[in-house]
DNA sequence: CAGTGGTCTAGACCACTGA
DNA sequence: CAGTGGTCTAGACCACTGA
């Protein structure tokens, strides 16, 4: 079982802040392994003499930080670290649609993930000032919208939607909801547009509450943005991918010259 | 005056979310430009005839995602962003250490803020496990260790630590506290290590108290960490340099071809 | 000093989980 | 059903800010 101290009343820190430091403490010395279960809020005020919301408030503090994760009507657990992908910058490489796999796909395979991917919508919409900056057309200009969901041994890590100008790949199957073998890339490359290179933008903030519930991560999860821009091999921008996922859940990896 | 709506009892949020998505709405439209005072708990308790705990809820959601700050005795105000750095791929260009630059004097320059580098500490030290075996040598050799904190504009943005063998860098310049001209990367050259490529691993989460210190972030702000490992033209790893970035401040731009 | 946010109490009703 | 966390109320005392 469990040992917590008690509060120290000469500790200039407030109560709840005491208590949060012992149950960081107590995971972070692997007292509380991940996926265990923390004492509920009945238990802390029973043992630390506080109110209820004082209980509360230590837990929200770890979940401030993204150390536990409370479920409803369940408890509050220490979060489980899901395994991190490393993405290679050759992860695209035309090796891998030769081979009939979209990118998620190949990653999958080398690090021995279940892959999975669902909440797929094709649509035509106009292109947001950002992505239309990107794809050189105006903005507002009508561009096909593929938003679909990432998972990772049935978690969702990822969040991504694509614009393609229609001119690039209007009634192609890259409006289907199945591209076909190879992903989007290859359609592309069969509509001869053959990609040269890709670009990119790499940043990280907090969610918004709707990629918190779509990515399914608590509060004090931060996200890696990729937003990433693909050039065939006329130096046209043919599709911009804006890409939001669960940073515990990612490391990404460049290479670069030193020219 | 700001305007704000009224609380949607059919609405299936809970009071404090429709409270905190209103205020969001404010400051992403525009309504509260960054800097601006948000209404005081009390004034938000008067306007939806809340309690205090829900007004103050509401406004921990924000806080949460980063997008204000509580001052204690003053306010909550949005929070101002801090110029964006754009770091493109071609940042250690061979070009701008010629011209006497260090990397990120270069930036500065292009970017036009005012570059700072202050806390510089030159020293010899075990390398931690994992820079050992990007430098490819045994965990607990002995290397140079070279910190310091980058600034733009009189705020901190950037926290780093390089790490080189004593064969590649022991007794040059680079052991000094101003390496001089373009930087550690020049004086490595001039030593004979003609620099080839760098790798960058780049991730994100949220920081400890020291690097919320050393950068001056407030709670609900996450870093991106850039481990950056540069090889010579031997293919010999000759520095790895461990940073932690204000995520706010920074937009990672990275090239790479479709092969 | 008045106004602000920080912390805390002691209660209430609710929705969700799992035996 | 008992146990759990989610939301909310109406109060209290406090420390900090700035006029």
């Amino acid at each position: 079982m469990l040992q917590l101290g008690e509060i120290d009343r000469a500790d200039p820190r407030p109560p709840y802040r005491q208590i949060a430091a012992m149950l960081r403490e107590a995971i972070e010395s692997g007292g509380l392994e991940p996926g265990a279960k923390l004492p509920s809020e009945a238990a802390l005020m029973e043992h630390f003499g506080v109110a209820r919301m004082t209980a509360r408030q230590a837990i929200q503090e770890l979940r401030g930080e993204g150390l536990v994760i409370a479920e409803h009507g369940r408890g509050v657990f220490v979060r489980p670290m899901p395994p991190v992908r490393r993405l290679a910058s050759d992860r695209f490489a035309r090796a891998h649609r030769a081979a009939g796999k979209a990118a998620f796909l190949a990653e999958a395979d080398k690090a021995g993930y279940q892959p999975g991917v669902d909440r797929i919508r094709v649509a035509r919409a106009g292109a947001p000032k950002g992505i239309a900056e990107r794809l050189r057309v105006e903005a507002e200009t009508e561009v096909i919208v593929r938003e679909r969901r990432y998972l990772a041994n049935g978690r969702p890590v990822e969040i991504a939607t694509s614009y393609l100008p229609v001119p690039v790949a209007g009634g192609t199957p890259v409006e289907d909801v199945d591209p076909g073998p190879g992903g989007i890339y290859a359609r592309l490359e069969d509509a001869g547009h053959t990609l040269e290179r890709f670009t990119e933008e790499v940043g990280a903030r907090m969610p918004t509450p709707d990629e918190r519930n779509a990515l399914e991560i608590g509060p004090g999860v931060p996200v890696l943005t990729v937003v990433r821009t693909a050039f065939d091999t006329e130096g046209a921008a043919v599709e911009v991918c804006d890409t939001v996922k669960a940073a515990p859940a990612y490391l990404l990896e460049y290479d670069f010259p030193a020219r």
